[in-house]
DNA sequence: GAGCACTGC
């Protein structure tokens, strides 16, 4: 693992930022290195988990040696990993034998150019333990299944090594001229793989000339021009789709943790199909070219993913392969169905769709339920961790899922109290360590979990979601699952986000569940019912249906999609979501009028890795009679980043850092409060990181802003939105205050972007919305609290216990015609 | 006088 940090060191070293230089002594010393890659260890992907439980499996007792002989009999009919269609079958047998002979040749090539490397020894280790992960055996399967079809939906649960061998198989392949995608929807997994693919390829990684494997994130691109695979995240291939819609350097795209159903891996869906199919505008550009799709998920929807490229193909989609939500059909007729439908569609698909199911490598996990449902799962948490901590055998930390950072916080409290009572002398218990872990947390803080507890201490980690998908932990034997999280969901008829605590689905629970199976057998205790469970959906209900879908649907208009109603996606937002996301693209003038098509301006819109009304804010904030993109510029990047300012505790926060925050805030509101605390972080030159301290300023989310800045400000140079020489007097020595006349101007760009995120106040003296005159209060947190002013503009409308305007300024009333009545 | 699950260009 130390070779691993050092070398995430100097990468993240060669990266430093610009801003960051200045004191970049101070800086590096304080931070731990490689900056935002530190935290590899948080990858998702446990492929450095996979080597040692593999080492870990082959030295430990014989049942488990015979379970991964077992992975590896996949002759045998019982452990049956891996079905390719039927129609390969027909296919002539030589010319696939001829393929992969060559594919085997140029393979050897590989090695032998690659004899002296340095990077060949290891390169060698970590052979044995690719050829002990349960996908290994299927890879010749495989290659051939991408040899005569075009899609390849591969279902691999956790621990089969997918996300890594599959890349491997197929770039030597003879079809395979031009690159390999991959697409994460995380930055962290899409490096960490990035950086074990090379490794295990004997090839140094990144931009080195004899590299055959890159990455390319938001704010890190390392990709070399002889990479053969390169890992992306999932928006990185949108982006790139804008400049090559063809995607026409790849000839595979591989979309990985498909289960997830990001928004953005809908739509890539949509777009892969299209040219897969050679159905979509863009697919001529391959000029003949083919390209090929493998669609990897950890749950077994082949079915659904296979309708949906079939219908690509021109199938006809058969009655039962719609969409449908619960019809209350029995589970067993459903499977049924669905496996006599498999044969006929694997028929009309032939030479085209292939599937495939690769085993995990999993432990056992026992599951256990509450006899009688709980009111309050906090207390129900406190009284199971005790229990296990009671009865289960050392070692074996605990894992518990929960929805906040309050409820977390509150919990830990609890324990520690209940701590002495329980673990007393007389009692022999072993010490009790109880972490939190969310989001939120500092780097540091979120670390903690990583280190092994102190002797004869069992861990309590404390969890977000954040524990579900993104972040390992290591050591857990025991899942305490609450049932219960966060779910965010937009609101088409009132506009607005809510944030609330729902139940989960049983995937997700599923997926919680499989936690504590990971390095060895567990146990799962779920805080709800087995009839409870029993009544949960199926699945989280995709994002798409969830949110805002203004992006989205700008995304399909900026790559040629002019009928979004038509563009195929797995799952269909409802008709008045996607109406309600025209209208306001319309508004903010990113289609014409006439046709609905993208616009020159919308074109604009969509290159800026923004939300379309921020992007349109920016817009404004260029044309020279507004004159205030560089400011506005500093004022997006802080709502693209999390919370700038710290939490104001009563009693910690001491007087003098309160009154440098207030010395920050500006009366015209919470924009102009941003704006002035970005200039003042960005003009201290000798150590940002105590300033932040004394005006209880976070310095994480501050190096965001400078990150988003920077690229911000690049973007707009590129789109001729900023010159070079007005860039170059961006000097945040020599700060301005911001005149009266600026600040307004700033805020009526803002307006421009949200022209309906506007109240008024009203004479029993609260505020109302002038869309749809609803109530709604400035948010306790804003600078504005408790003002009464003739209107307020405001950057969020959520409602949690209340509906909130967060991010608030002042505004007047008449500006509104001003901009209706102006050009921009 | 409230409270922000998690990603991403």
């Amino acid at each position: 693992m130390s070779a691993i940090n050092a070398s995430a060191s100097s990468q993240g070293q060669k990266r430093k930022r610009e801003e960051k230089d200045v004191n970049s002594k101070k800086v590096q010393s304080d931070k731990p290195p490689a900056s935002i890659y530190k935290n590899l260890q948080l990858a998702e992907k446990p492929v450095y988990k996979n080597l040692q439980i593999a080492e870990s499996l082959k030295a430990q007792s014989k049942t488990k040696k015979a379970r991964i002989d077992r992975f590896q009999k996949t002759e045998n009919p019982k452990f049956k990993n891996l079905q390719i269609a039927e129609s390969q079958k027909t296919a002539p047998q030589k010319a696939r034998d001829d393929a992969v002979q060559k594919d085997e040749s140029q393979k050897q090539d590989f090695r032998n150019n690659r004899q002296h490397n340095p990077l060949a020894a290891k390169q060698n280790r970590l052979l044995q333990v690719r050829q002990s992960l349960p996908i290994w055996p299927q890879a010749t399967n495989i290659r051939n299944a991408l040899l005569e079809n075009h899609v390849l939906i591969l279902a691999g649960e956790t621990g089969s090594g997918k996300s890594t061998q599959v890349p491997q198989f197929l770039h030597t392949s003879a079809w395979c001229t031009g690159r390999v995608a991959v697409t994460q929807p995380r930055r962290v997994a899409a490096v960490s793989l990035a950086r074990r693919v090379a490794e295990e390829m004997g090839t140094p990684l990144g931009k080195s000339p004899q590299s055959l494997v890159g990455y390319n994130v938001r704010f890190d691109d390392n990709v070399g021009k002889n990479n053969r695979i390169k890992f992306l995240t999932e928006g990185m291939l949108l982006q790139e789709m804008l400049r090559d819609p063809a995607l026409a350097e790849y000839s595979c795209v591989v979309v990985d943790e498909v289960h997830e159903r990001s928004v953005n891996v809908d739509l890539l869906l949509g777009f892969l199909r299209g040219l897969v199919t050679g159905t979509g505008e863009a697919a001529k550009k391959r000029k003949g070219k083919p390209l090929k799709v493998v669609v990897m998920s950890a749950t077994a929807d082949t079915e659904k993913l296979k309708d949906f490229f079939s219908e690509g193909f021109g199938q006809p989609p058969t009655v039962d392969s719609i969409p449908t939500v619960n019809d209350g059909e029995p589970v067993l007729d459903k499977e049924e169905t669905s496996v006599e439908k498999s044969q006929e569609s694997s028929v009309l698909s032939s030479n085209k769709i292939s599937t495939c199911f690769v085993e995990g490598r999993m432990y056992p996990v026992q599951t256990e339920y509450l006899s009688e449902p709980t009111r309050d799962f906090s207390e129900a948490a406190l009284l199971q961790i005790f229990q296990i901590h009671r009865k289960e055998p050392m070692p074996g930390d605990i894992l518990v899922f929960l929805t906040g950072g309050d409820v977390i916080t509150n919990l830990q409290q609890a324990i520690e109290d209940m701590i002495p009572n329980v673990i007393t002398k007389d009692s022999g218990l072993p010490k009790l360590l109880v972490l939190p872990l969310y989001a939120a947390l500092s780097q540091a803080q979120q670390q903690a979990i990583f280190s092994p507890a102190p002797p004869n201490t069992r861990k309590v980690i404390l969890a977000t979601n954040i524990a579900e998908t993104s972040i390992t932990v290591p050591g857990v034997r025991f899942v305490v699952d609450s049932g219960k999280a966060k779910i965010k969901q937009f609101r088409n008829r009132l506009g607005l986000d809510s944030l609330l605590v729902k139940d989960i689905s049983k995937s997700s629970a599923i997926q919680r569940q499989g936690r504590a199976g990971r390095e060895a057998a567990g146990k799962c205790f779920r805080l709800y019912t087995k009839s409870n469970f029993e009544t949960l959906e199926k699945d989280t209900v995709p994002e798409i249906l969830r949110c805002d879908l203004s992006s989205a649907v700008l995304t399909m208009k900026a790559r040629g999609v002019n009928d979004v109603m038509d563009f195929p996606l797995l799952t269909r937002p409802s008709r008045e979501a996607m109406e309600r996301a025209l209208l306001q693209l319309l508004q903010l003038d990113a289609l014409n009028p006439e046709d609905g098509n993208i616009s020159d301006l919308g074109r604009k819109i969509a290159r800026l890795p923004l939300t379309p009304a921020h992007g349109r804010t920016i817009i404004a904030a260029a044309d020279p009679e507004m004159g205030c993109l560089l400011p506005v510029i500093d004022i997006v990047a802080c709502f693209n980043s999390e919370n700038i300012f710290v939490e104001v505790k009563d009693q910690d926060a001491n007087d003098e850092a309160r009154e440098a925050r207030n010395k920050l805030s500006c009366r015209q509101g919470d924009h102009l409060t941003l704006l002035s605390a970005v200039q003042a972080y960005a003009s201290e030159r000798t150590d940002r990181k105590q300033w932040a301290k004394q005006h209880l300023v976070s310095h994480r989310s501050m190096q965001n802003v400078m990150d988003v800045r920077k690229q911000l400000r690049a973007q707009c140079q590129q789109a001729k939105l900023l010159t070079k020489e007005e860039l170059a007097n961006a000097d945040d020595d020599n700060l301005a205050t911001v005149s009266e006349s600026t600040g307004n101007n700033i805020l009526k760009c803002f307006l421009r972007g949200f022209p309906t995120n506007v109240a008024r106040l009203v004479p029993d003296g609260s505020y109302r919305t002038i869309h749809g005159h609803m109530a709604v209060a400035i948010h306790p947190s804003s600078v504005l609290y408790g003002r009464k002013l003739e209107a307020i503009l405001y950057n969020e409308f959520v409602y949690t216990n209340r509906t909130y305007a967060r991010s608030v300024s002042a505004i007047q009333m008449n500006w509104l015609e001003e901009i209706y009545s102006g050009s921009s």
